[in-house]
DNA sequence: CGTCGTCTTCCACCTGACGGAAGCCACGGG
DNA sequence: CCCGTGGCTTCCGTCAGGTGGAAGACGACG
């Protein structure tokens, strides 16, 4: 805490720090950028660059950089992230865009966040800024009212004391919040309008696998105007197919006494 | 080659054989089954191991198995793995499937194999074996035959001497592939019959950005009977608008001179 | 209550990682 | 043309920290 934090990393911890030097924002990096965001001299940096390449975890491109290789992308795919959930949820989620030509999001919650794990959407859809992996706050979409109407209370709470304005529309009054995360339990759904981004408004129902909500559908369109009771419809039974099929077919898993 | 192979492995070349312990057809492992894998020690797995999930490469189960970890996953998504293909085409894609109902694939050359990087399939398609990040034969599949068609030479022949059999239907004779490699360059599409597996028949056509083949895009159907036309067509609008938009909107990049 | 299989912890040895420094290369300005 | 600059690569002596055998804990089974 004084001074100067020597770094007493393992050889681990430094081969990881090259790699966590990647993220959304530094897609491709130079040796030295890299060295410098992994807190690393150039010498080792290009020793663990090296490294990685060979094993295939980085790929160095022409122009000299680097970026994630192609077996990280076959490693992530292992990620039981929702895998099971990704699997099954996809054919319903074709049907549901096929049949209502919007943007079409499963997320789950992953701590205080939405986490995106599927998306589909069209060239007529209106553009968004989720992407598959990316995390959004959980009070701004429709996804995230789902989850977060259905999230642990210790989750709720922390998170309505923490309301981040998004667009002028995003709802930041905690009260507020809760009277509509309240509705959503009553109603079976969620909806926003313009709270994450100006021109898109979503609606959103949960996934329901045994007893459990273990995912959100939801839908982001130009506007709710008159859509609003057939796309609450459409995905209610897209959700209701992917939750059956959850409980029916994945008994010997997440189960615990 | 004689008796044992003592491992002068590095410290990171150890840790990245626990990453590569983990593949499609191990998805959890106990740590014995794991060391055993990686070809370490126990207590060196063990340790390796604990870094990895305290970092989030790995996560560990209720039953005491891992796992690969969220953090991989993200890892994963940042990978290149034609990230622009991926992002241009998927509203083709979801078109083409609305137009077919087909299984939709975008697939491209990894090597000796097809890699499929996206795929859509409903809940009526055919099922196929082919999955997100999976490799298949070149010489067995639609999507196949198209970037065979359309690689190096040298490719295609260490290729044409290898042919594999798949169904009874498999293409192993390299002379009769090679007319239908020649037929694909002429017609514009590759098709397959139960050649991969029983009961599925696939066209592809090439996505073409600028002069060169980047990834093939196909469809798979039951029987080819009467659709093949139709389908023809529909993948070639999906490509050549792929091909379009990736020409268009990605100059600064692969270039080389 | 012993046995077996699996996981966890410990620690003394010694390997192989570390990183400063020097070399290399391409570029650009004087 | 020559030198300065910035980014990358290579080298090698030192010694931090990784290694792995062994012993201990845990839990399941009979």
């Amino acid at each position: 805490m004084h001074g100067d934090e020597t770094a007493p990393r393992t050889a681990s911890a430094r081969l990881l720090a090259v790699l966590a030097a990647f993220d959304p924002e530094h897609r491709r990096l130079g040796l030295t950028a890299l060295a410098e965001r992994a807190d690393l001299p150039l010498s080792t940096a290009h020793r663990l660059v090296a490294e990685l390449v060979a094993w295939g975890a980085l790929r160095r491109r022409a122009d000299g950089d680097y970026e994630v290789g192609r077996r990280m992308w076959d490693l992530g795919l292992l990620a039981p992230v929702q895998s099971d959930l990704r699997q099954v949820a996809s054919p319903f989620l074709q049907d549901l865009y096929a049949a209502t030509l919007a943007t079409v999001h499963l997320a789950v919650r992953d701590r205080h966040q939405v986490l995106y794990v599927d998306r589909l959407s069209g060239r007529t859809s209106v553009p968004v800024v989720s992407q598959v992996g990316s995390r959004l706050p959980l009070h701004a979409t429709g996804v995230g009212k789902v989850l977060l109407a259905h999230a642990p209370d210790a989750v709720r709470g922390e998170v309505l004391h923490a309301l981040t304005r998004v667009t002028p529309y995003t709802v930041t009054q905690p009260g507020r919040l809760q009277r509509e995360l309240d509705r959503v339990h009553r109603e079976g759904f969620a909806q926003t309008s313009e709270e994450m981004s100006l021109g898109a408004c979503s609606v959103a129902v949960p996934v329901v696998a045994g007893t459990d909500v273990v995912a959100a559908l939801g839908v982001v369109v130009p506007s709710l105007k008159r859509d609003r009771p057939r796309l609450v419809a459409a995905l209610q039974v897209a959700a209701q197919g992917i939750g059956r099929t959850l409980t029916l077919g994945l008994p010997p898993d997440g189960r615990r006494g």
